[in-house]
DNA sequence: ATCATTTATTCACTTAGGTGAACGAGTTTA
DNA sequence: TAAACTCGTTCACCTAAGTGAATAAATGAT
């Protein structure tokens, strides 16, 4: 399992024996049930997650109702706001499928910082990637309608059309789940004809 | 002017008058009118721009309309994908406003860095302070509808909504001037009953 | 000062998403 | 195994955004 972890490191530092026994030794791995909510709101945690295998996803509680905004599979990490900046959590984080995670805090990555700086630069570098990320699917989303994003869904991350429950991605999407269900009759339709 | 860029630089990190001085030398300072437009589709520019005094905006030409994303007014900052990525910009970035900007490179964000080690820290904070409001503003925009946004700009941009032309603020809220226009009126009519 | 451009609004009509309800298939759970 | 829940779909009706056109005010250019 840890050698999913140690792949994805590996494109950004090359790591020692030493090293990566640090890192064992932290214990980070965890094994959590499908629906196992692991941050909720309110909730002031210091954890961070990084899916090796599985899903996971963050959502919010609108007037009772759930938001999707961001779904996490492998290779995926999340460090929710309230892990930064002590305040309590405005979302939800919840398992979509069981799933395997490595946890960890900002205490363990100051300690592992510490010790071998090469994290600090790995660090730098995914939250630079991660922010041109964002930025990319953050104006994908606002340029285009609910149709044009779920067929851009369905070119980018196949995956998750296929292993996330619709009702999930309708929220993603920022619709309601009869109004995917429209949706997806409709691109048939214009498919047949 | 350099008065302006000096203050939001001492936010994060302390100068002295040689980092000052070695920050002037550079030259950075552009004055552009009204209309400009600093970078477009399909250029490879590697210029960053940081806004002094003025108004600038990032969009998309998306079969033959324009599809504005962002605004960045005074104090801020944006490093387009394209000066990281080395490929063609997807997007155009021009002024709102008569406008005054520093603008820089990442060539020169390197000497600086590695003449005075502090602006690597800057850089980092920088880019995790962004990549966490860039979050929360995805998240809002995702969870909300038109008006609900444009209701939510009003609280937290009511400079904006002065300041720039509204089809550009209804492009930027994902709807048709036309639809903005409604939407105020019914806003309005609403308030009054 | 005049003409052109930009900007904002309104209207009638179309289109697509929201809502509430109902139904059935598939899974869980007791 | 039966009851309860989850999930996806469909339907009829409502609401809000898109479209194209017309108008008018403000701004800018010559």
């Amino acid at each position: 399992m840890q050698d999913i972890l140690f792949d994805f490191i590996s494109k950004y530092v090359s790591l020692t024996e030493e090293e990566k026994q640090a890192i064992l030794s932290l214990d980070l791995f965890r094994t959590v049930k499908k629906g196992t909510i692991l941050l909720k709101e309110g909730q002031k945690s210091k954890e961070e997650y990084f899916v090796l295998k599985g899903c996971i996803r963050k959502y919010y509680d609108i007037d009772g109702e759930e938001k999707t905004t961001a779904f996490y599979t492998e290779m995926e990490g999340v460090t929710p706001h309230c892990a930064k900046n002590h305040a309590p959590s405005e979302y939800y984080i919840s398992c979509v499928e069981d799933t395997i995670l490595s946890v960890s805090t900002a205490e363990m990555g100051v300690e592992v910082n510490s010790k071998f700086p090469k994290f600090e630069i790995m660090c730098r570098i995914l939250s630079e990637e991660l922010l041109a990320k964002q930025q990319i699917d953050f104006d994908a989303f606002k340029t285009s309608s609910p149709e044009q994003r779920y067929l851009n869904l369905l070119q980018k991350r196949p995956d998750l059309v296929q292993r996330v429950p619709q009702h999930l991605l309708a929220s993603f999407l920022g619709i309601k789940p009869q109004s995917l269900s429209r949706l997806r009759a409709r691109i048939l339709e214009k498919n047949k004809a």
